[in-house]
DNA sequence: TAACTCTTTCTACAATGTAGAATCAGCCCA
DNA sequence: TGGGCTGATTCTACATTGTAGAAAGAGTTA
């Protein structure tokens, strides 16, 4: 079968977090990104330990910016979505929506219940 | 930080196939439905130590029922989404959708280009 | 120079993902 | 009548991901 780059979900939200910053993330805008979108606390380790592993992967590309502009000159460790990584998004997110497919939310909700 | 029951990929496409059996879920039965929906080769043996690992984090119940009226006899062990359960999908289906917003698809369709 | 912020790197371990063999029960049939 | 199927489950072992936390470099300010 296929065999495809698959995602692990906090590589997923990782990728997703790169993706929208669009070449400008770095270690830092990725943690908060992480951050703000699961709700939870997240290590600043943890998130380059999963962008290394993304970039072994190929699924992402790194390069340091020595500091030009922005704030006195410290060098900053950028990075942007390979065209790999795009196509595991995409497939990542295939296979979530069909996961998902034919199941009543309502009576997920009702099964919750107040849990 | 809250840190409820997070949710693996497979984990989730497990518990997925579950819910959507209603109770009459069992390892062959889930191993088809992930594998029909990931679109990839599942082995029984990873189906079921992803069911016993979720049974022991209480989100699935399972009893074994004799085999009654259906084929033969054979005993199967069937799996129930618990309360748990359910709250942890939900709460992974949010998190998802959350880490997907603000993101432009077609943009990302085009890194992808010809991979 | 000390203290502080921002940023990255490294080490180590826990949790999840996955394969494959072993086993058990009924069914089919020469 | 026992050999070979299919359906089902259990176990063992290892690879990959997830995550924490300490260490360390660079520039800024006092």
């Amino acid at each position: 079968m296929g065999e495809r780059n698959l995602l692990g979900a906090f590589e997923e939200l990782v990728l997703l977090a790169v993706a929208r910053g669009d070449g400008d993330a770095y270690g830092m805008s990725v943690r908060r990104d992480v951050q703000a979108r699961s709700g939870r606390d997240v290590t600043i380790g943890a998130v380059y330990s999963t962008l290394d592993r993304l970039e072994t992967k190929g699924l992402l590309g790194s390069v340091t910016r020595e500091g030009d502009a922005v704030r006195g000159g410290q060098a900053r460790r950028c990075f942007e979505l390979a065209p790999e990584g795009a196509t595991a998004l995409l497939e990542a997110r295939e296979r979530h929506d069909s996961a998902w497919r034919d199941l009543d939310r309502e009576q997920l909700a009702d099964v919750a219940g107040g849990d």
